[in-house]
RNA sequence: GCCCUCGUGGUGAAAUGGUAGACACAAAGGACUUAAAAUCCUUGCCCGUAAGGGAGUGCCAGUUCGAGUCUGGCCGAGGGCACCA
């Protein structure tokens, strides 16, 4: 037997396909594809996740092609970032150094990996001759008032010594460092995404090749709430404190008003302090998960009270509570404690008055223990009284705003972006401060705005401002002496636009040349993991609609028309006695078990879990492409389970997509030296109609990206081949047949494609090969499967020619043996008959 | 607490309301081999030599001639969000 040797396979084919140049013209009448997926950040290595993404990516790209399209495939890299400075700092290289050594690195590994990727097209985030154009980008978002300047309160990640978007925090958290996140007043930069809070969630119904999931995700992200804006008196002072409730229906249960700590009306007791001591404690509550869950409602009394706008007379507390954001709604509320659980604990804890205002719908849900928030009629409410929960809300907006306090409101969840990073590795942000306070635009004719290379890492903070001479600059239009900014724009920023770069990669005057971007965008699939179905898909959301408002020519709002969201890849993970993690190169099988290779001593094997460092269940890609070849660890990355859902790769499962490597090209061969002229026609009619079928269902099943189910059929077909061989077909039919099913794999396997169709043809090479066409005239149709069942239960079935009539299909199901044996003695009341599918007899 | 997704053999999984478990992994038995590897074949819950029959897609109901698929309720697992008023 000829053993196949991949390594050779791979290399022949990977250099072929990098001296082939991807050659389309905007005049072809060919219509365009722009298949994506989300480039990864150099962080050294490739890993699964990548393999997977590009490998699912590389089908849909490579299939398109073969049915002609004009097919823009290209990769970059999200090269910006604040590992390439730790790892500066530790390994005392230049965070650009570093950076370039891992994408080299990465470019060969995914080279090996055979994506039908147009190199030429290449860029990188970290390039200047890319964020020269971001910076253009910014500056024009400036002049149309995009960007905005806020002294904020800001998340502070003391280990980073960078602010975090709100986003960015998870559980009080820095999402990379982990750090617990500190409070911090700054003035930072900021793009005015919550301007398009509309906009982002209206849009998102126009999204039809988008999972459901992440749309709901986004959905939720913007969070739209209508509500009331309502003033209240003070009554000791001549101001009132505004507050937002999405419940004005409960206005008459109103028993406090509770502020934020961070609201204006602090100031008043910035001298108590019991009022310092109630703020610390507030700022040290709510970091940690377990914290927020059992976190103490807990508030500080004032010595304030304002006036019930609508009873007559009725004075009510007004606290400070550590419930209560200053950055949603007005940070001020009021306390319902009937009807909302934080406000009942609240109310509990310090005794307040619990006014019930709203009667359940059930009158047997008796309100025991709790806020009652169900639905229900309004009572104890003067005018409200009798009407239900949104006919209060409708006439309590209308009073409220007869009376001229306040109105209806709707509130986002959806901040602003902030974008300004306290860092050296990032796009530097093009602002100038003048002497006389003003921070003005860079000239567009000075950009770039380069980073300098000559930095002290060592300085903790930011290096850029540590610089000696960087920052020091002039101001183009009056030459005198300015200060640059000195932070870094979020990479999120970076990856918002670099889908619109790809389409004219090596323009150097401007961002984007406007004819290709018409001819490219949107990007028509884009694939990458879940993990960024808020984030960098709003953000990337949000650049779009604001190229629009910059540029006159671009009329896009959506930049992603299909989206794919990929699951993450995972293994089993492994642990010695002493309970730490081993890797799966660290143990071995044994008929005792696991053991380990070091030790050998016992391994305890726990659940499969998405591949990670910390639990030391990663596998090495190259490693893998170097014992199994690329075309094996494609097979069997897309072959195990739904490409959305979690794969858990196996040693069993790559070894096994080898086999089935070795077994195609077994089959090729075979079928190469297949020598016979002649056979039986009706065996050939027949395998021809398999083989017809087949390519029908694997097309369509790769349009609907159920790849692991187009993979199940390909092992079909290769059983009808072998099985075409057992029964001696023609070497004729089998060789034009093979040739069209070497087709069909190739979007999967190109290597080993490419070489059985070059042995098969005789031809060295192949170039643009296209997509078999099927026969629909030589599918079997005539023939079809009757299922015979008695009240339901399948009995039995019989094969019989198309469309027969029910007449004749009842008379030869009960020529059945086993129908008639078990409809002896039995009446027949009903018969079920549904044409060319099955037929039911209904027995007394 | 709110929102979402998912529950099918030992495992990963298939299945326009119409033959449940395709395809594969693992296992057991067999063939080939001096042996192993590789390859190929068979088996897969219960009764039965077999033909066949029974149970069966997390649980309980419902709709239907027919439900893994549709509806309602419950249980379990995973994910997202959160003092969001």
């Amino acid at each position: 037997m000829d053993k196949i040797n991949v390594g050779e396979i791979d290399k022949k084919w990977q250099i072929f396909w990098s001296k082939k140049k991807n050659q389309f013209k905007f005049t072809d009448k060919k219509k365009k594809f722009y298949c994506l997926e989300m480039f990864p950040y150099p962080s050294g290595k490739i890993h699964m996740g990548h393999v997977r993404n590009y490998a699912i990516g590389d089908v849909i790209a490579r299939y398109k092609m073969m049915n002609k399209f004009n097919v823009l495939h290209p990769m970059g890299w999200d090269s910006f970032g604040l590992p390439a400075e730790n790892a500066a700092r530790e390994n005392n290289l230049s965070p650009k150094d570093w950076t370039k050594k891992n994408i080299s690195t990465m470019k060969h590994q995914l080279q090996l990996l055979g994506l039908s990727i147009d190199w030429d097209l290449e860029i990188s985030t970290c390039d200047q001759e890319y964020y020269k154009h971001q910076q253009e980008l910014f500056i024009d978002f400036f002049n149309k008032g995009l960007v905005i300047r806020k002294e904020t309160y800001v998340n502070w990640d003391p280990v980073e010594k960078t602010v975090l978007a709100n986003e960015q925090v998870i559980n009080g958290r820095g999402w990379r460092s982990n750090a617990v996140v500190e409070r911090k007043k700054l003035n930072q930069w900021f793009f005015n995404i919550s301007k398009f809070s509309n906009e982002l969630l209206d849009d998102l119904k126009t999204l039809n090749e988008w999972p459901e999931k992440v749309k709901l995700m986004q959905q939720n992200w913007i969070g739209k709430s209508v509500g009331c804006e309502i003033d209240f008196q003070i009554l000791q002072t001549k101001k009132t404190i505004k507050i937002f409730t999405t419940r004005p229906d409960t206005i008459f249960g109103a028993t406090f008003l509770a502020v934020s700590t961070d609201h204006p009306i602090c100031e008043n007791f910035k001298e108590s302090n019991d009022f310092i001591k109630f703020r610390n404690k507030c700022s040290s509550v709510g970091t940690t998960e377990e914290a927020i869950a059992n976190a103490e409602k807990i508030g500080f009394k004032t010595n304030l009270f304002a006036q019930h706008p609508f009873i007559e007379g009725k004075k009510i507390p007004i606290f400070i509570a550590n419930f209560i954001l200053m950055d949603y709604g007005t940070g001020a509320i009021f306390g319902c404690p009937a009807h909302d659980q934080r406000d009942y604990d609240f109310a509990k804890k310090y005794a307040l008055e619990i006014l019930p205002v709203v009667k359940p719908e059930n009158s047997d849900q008796k309100n025991i223990e709790g806020a009652y928030t169900g639905d229900g009629t309004i009572i104890n409410s003067d005018f409200l009284n009798d009407l239900s929960i949104s006919k209060a809300k409708e006439r309590i907006i209308k009073e409220v705003e007869n009376k001229k306090i306040g109105g209806k409101k709707i509130t986002f969840r959806l901040k602003d972006w902030g974008i300004s990073r306290q860092r050296y590795w990032g796009c530097p942000i093009p602002m100038i401060y003048l002497k006389n306070g003003k921070v003005v635009p860079v000239d567009k004719s000075e950009l770039p705005v380069k980073l300098p290379e000559d930095i002290d890492m060592n300085y903790k903070g930011n290096p850029l401002d540590n610089h000696p001479t960087w920052k020091k600059t002039k101001y183009k239009k009056t030459g005198e002496d300015a200060v640059r900014e000195t932070d870094t724009l979020d990479t999120f920023v970076d990856s918002s636009w670099y889908f619109i770069r790809f389409c004219s990669p090596r323009l150097d005057k401007k961002p984007f040349d406007e004819k290709s971007f018409k001819y490219w965008m949107p990007v028509d699939q884009y694939i990458g993991g879940v993990e960024h179905a808020i984030l960098h898909l709003l953000y990337s959301r949000f650049f779009m609609r604001a190229i629009n408002l910059c540029n006159k020519e671009i009329k896009l709002n959506e930049p992603f028309k299909g989206l794919f969201t990929q699951g993450m890849v995972c293994h089993e993970t492994y642990k010695n006695e002493k309970n730490q993690w081993l890797s799966p190169d660290e143990i071995e099988k044994t008929n005792d078990g696991f053991l380990s290779k070091i030790d050998s001593t016992r391994v305890k094997v726990g659940p499969s879990e998405a591949m990670s460092k910390s639990k030391k269940n990663i596998v090495d890609p190259e490693s893998m492409i170097k014992i199994y070849g690329a075309d094996a660890v494609r097979w069997f990355i897309l072959s195990d389970s739904p490409p959305e859902r979690d794969v858990q790769w196996s040693t069993e499962g790559v070894s096994a997509a080898h086999k089935f490597i070795q077994r195609i090209w077994n089959l090729n061969n075979k079928i190469i030296s297949h020598k016979l002229k002649n056979s039986d026609s009706n065996n050939e009619k027949k395998f021809l109609a398999k083989f017809n079928d087949y390519l029908f269902k694997i097309s369509d099943l790769i349009k609907k990206f159920q790849l692991n189910v187009a993979i199940a059929k390909i092992h079909e077909l290769a059983n009808l081949f072998e099985e075409g061989l057992n029964k001696k077909l023609s070497k004729k039919n089998l060789c034009e047949s093979q040739i069209k099913f070497m087709k069909i794999m190739l979007p999967f396997t190109p290597h080993l494609a490419c070489e059985c169709l070059s042995k098969l043809e005789g031809k060295n090479f192949y170039e643009n090969i296209s997509w078999p066409k099927g026969n629909k005239s030589l599918l079997n149709d005539q023939e079809i499967t009757l299922v015979v069942q008695i009240n339901g239960k399948k009995r039995g079935l019989f094969i019989t020619k198309k469309d027969l009539s029910e007449k004749d299909a009842l008379v030869e199901a009960k020529k059945i043996e086993n129908i008639r044996k078990n409809l002896k003695d039995k009446k027949i009341i009903k018969n079920i008959f549904v044409k060319n599918k099955i037929i039911n007899f209904i027995t007394a």
